[in-house]
DNA sequence: GAAGTTGGTATACGACTGTAGACGCAAACG
DNA sequence: CGTTTGCGTCTACAGTCGTATACCAACTTC
């Protein structure tokens, strides 16, 4: 990071070095614990200070939750710009989301964290903000065709409820699955999602015909 | 209800009266603020009672949970076998998905109470055992084929994720979506999962243009 | 070296949580 | 009639939460 120079190794880098840990492990507190299962005091112990060290660096606990979430969104992410690019588009991320999920792997990450944080309001408000500005704008821009917002939200939930169920609820069949195995199931589910072809629905008015719509609210 | 007998229009019927009050109360309250985030005294001022009936009605808070989880698995979740049997599977589970994650239509359901509350300890502890039990057994068993317990679970991963992106986060694409058009969209995608052999997706890309399947496992 | 700035701690407050014990009051039974 | 049963409330207790004030000690600056 070259944002702003640690003037030597004096005081003001042990201030910047203690905002971090206070960050790293409030990171990791809220992706456990969510908002409001998360304590200043545990949060403060883990980083080697007094609770009320995360008041005086982020104002308060809000504060420190809005720059957790901000700060999370720069690490690498399932729609990393890396990814995109590749020749087999599906695949890749396919294997992004996997890999990513894999227990011990990453066992924190920006979705994780405001997952688990919706039951707080303001927390609640900060990650539709956040989803709806990083992660879904880029995947809609990731995606061409018609409905590329609809399709790109869609995809978002899949990998939400891929995240969810792994390493949240850490569903046993997701949880001990063979890697390999859940990229071949998720590879042609995020195929049909990024991959439009033509108008789906003329073409699955066509095929159903007379179906039963019952879409009706 | 025949379940078991109110003896008359007296003391025990109102008692369980009150019981199925602080049920519906908690359902609600645990649906909307997750485990940790609703209160007792809340909960049981929403019935028309003390904080401590719920005590005396089901012995702890963890139990109050555990009944309202155990609760909620009987009403019409979205694997309601109703949908079972039907010609087209895949556009069925669309269907009943779309439907029940409408805006307006159930706020309150079984799958966001266990998702809202990952993060007790105890609870996340229920929800796992419960959509191991319930939710996956009954996905598996409708899901013939390889890796039906794999794909069952992704599948329940994309129900999961829909859920969340439209009733707890609410994602705008998602929430204001046209319900026919999302119904398009994730039928392919549920297709692609539980139908391996004979994908949906193929058939229309053979109708309609003759694109790649793609859908080699 | 004296003075001042700053990272950090300690104590405390008010509000909330889940739960336990003692009590009231109306219905049910003899 | 009296007596007993049981639904429901009131009060209280530890505990934890986020946060504000007061204070200490070490580094920086004149």
């Amino acid at each position: 990071m070259v944002k702003s120079d640690p003037p030597a190794g004096s005081r003001a880098a042990k201030a910047d070095a203690t905002r971090a840990a206070i960050l790293a492990s409030a990171r990791k507190a809220f992706a456990e614990h969510g908002y409001d299962g998360a304590g200043l005091r545990g949060i403060a112990q883990a980083a080697g200070v007094t609770a009320m060290m995360v008041g005086r660096y982020f104002g308060s606990k809000e504060g420190l939750f809005g720059e957790v979430v901000t700060d999370t969104m720069r690490d690498p992410i399932i729609l990393s710009a890396g990814n995109l690019g590749r020749a087999d588009l599906p695949r890749a991320f396919a294997e992004a989301l996997v890999g990513v999920t894999t227990q011990g792997q990453t066992p924190l990450d920006g979705f994780l964290i405001l997952f688990r944080s919706t039951t707080s309001a303001t927390a609640a408000r900060i990650a539709r903000e956040r989803i709806a500005q990083v992660h879904h704008a880029t995947a809609t821009a990731a995606i061409a065709g018609d409905h590329a917002s609809e399709r790109a939200a869609l995809f978002l939930a899949v990998v939400a409820g891929v995240q969810i169920m792994r390493q949240m609820l850490e569903l046993e069949p997701l949880a001990k699955a063979e890697p390999a195995l859940l990229v071949e199931l998720l590879t042609p589910v995020i195929a049909s999602l990024i991959e439009p072809r033509t108008p789906v629905a003329e073409v699955q008015a066509t095929i159903s015909k007379g179906a039963s719509p019952a879409t009706s609210s």
